[in-house]
DNA sequence: CAGCGTATGGCACTGAGTGTCAGCGGTAAA
DNA sequence: TTTACCGCTGACACTCAGTGCCATACGCTG
């Protein structure tokens, strides 16, 4: 019933677009009353991001259950790359309703209203991972922020390349950029025959930009 | 004729809630007819952000007039201290709003449509300032969306606490972080006395949290 | 005073979303 | 087999947001 009512909206919006198509014509086609409609599906919209609930949930179990993780920053990049598993479990409608979403707004801002649910979610597991910092609710928001701009980026990267390409390879290089601003050790696994005790020396001019000096740092700590 | 209508729909909003009043009340109160409302706002939310198409307007003239300044991240929060200026002017009005918008989930999916412009605006901003830098949109998105995380954080912040208190410290502080993390140099206003070409030295164990190291280089700069 | 452009109000209409109830199916108990 | 019950579905009526259309009234200019 659920597949039956996507599939046929869908087919409508491709052919005469979203504004174009009524709820009606959606259930005529489908064979459903349109009482149903609105029993699987709360509004018009929620047709559109028929499994963004579902990934919600999961993201949501996945933060529960590494509660006691360390490396929070690194926890939350993992979470975003569920949503990315999601789009990309089913490329083409993905690609689809991507170019929906670009086109009409009233569906932009129904997916900004579930981004910003992934976002919060996000934010809370780090507000609670970093309550004793202080400016911990800051840095979770700001960290939660970026993630989510960094996965949606290499997202619409690949959509608008059809699918093609790896999509996974584009978000991990994008969060490994947020990573990097926000100061994520090195990865877990070291190489063997490097010695934790290696130091590095940094010589910067006062004044300098501090990206470029981070950079260097990144450079000379053998990352990226 | 706009302000009547905002201070009749306010007026019913507080009394009897957002949902619970219709565009007919509104327009019963202020003594106008109801096709003179949607000439005013395009939609029954519109009249909860009355001011925000004007602000939206000054952030891109002060941006494009500011096209080419240097330290562009500082720019960008320069243009969020629009926004913040925009809610100073009425905190009380401000803060009704914000309650509002904290509870009804329709208003809170238009604030998030509004904030995305802002956030875009930002972003191209930086897209064209970043446009010779490798991973150039990549990094234009991910600093406007914590900038924009950062500034709302201490929006809400004073905005929960009714208006009291320093907005405009509050929100230094937060964009002092962004700043930070994606490495804004120091002040152009140097203090006296202090050479440009004084260097700093830091020593790291190969291994340690960038962050770590990030923040001893922040306290080597005097910064923060 | 006549002409005109603009702002307003009234009216009817579409379409999303909701409450309610009746019907229809399967299931368990008598 | 019959009967009572429960969950799912469809049909109808209703509210309300938003739009198109047109008549009217106001202010300004000639």
């Amino acid at each position: 019933m659920r597949d039956a009512l996507v599939a046929a909206a869908f087919q409508l919006f491709l052919e005469r677009g979203y504004e174009q198509t009524t709820v009606d014509d959606i259930v005529a086609l489908a064979g459903v009353g349109r009482r149903s409609f609105f029993r699987y599906f709360p509004s018009k919209e929620d047709v559109v991001f028929p499994d963004h609930e579902r990934c919600l949930a999961d993201m949501t179990t996945y933060l529960a259950a590494s509660a006691d993780e360390d490396e929070p920053v690194r926890r939350v990049c993992d979470a975003a790359r569920l949503v990315l598993r999601m789009y990309a479990e089913n490329p083409t409608f993905s690609v689809q309703r991507y170019r929906l979403t670009k086109k009409v707004p009233g569906l932009r801002a129904y997916e900004l209203s579930v981004v910003w649910r992934y976002e919060r979610a996000l934010a809370e597991y780090l507000r609670v991972r970093f309550a004793g910092r202080p400016d911990g609710t800051l840095q979770a928001d700001v960290i939660a922020a970026a993630v989510v701009a960094a996965h949606n980026n290499a997202l619409r990267s690949w959509l608008r390349s059809d699918g093609q390409g790896d999509a996974s390879a584009t978000v991990d290089h994008a969060l490994g950029y947020v990573q990097s601003a926000f100061g994520v050790g090195v990865p877990a696994g070291r190489p063997v025959g490097e010695q934790p005790e290696d130091v590095v020396v940094v010589v910067s001019r006062r004044g300098a930009p501090l990206w470029r000096v981070v950079r260097e740092i990144e450079t000379a700590l053998d990352r990226d």
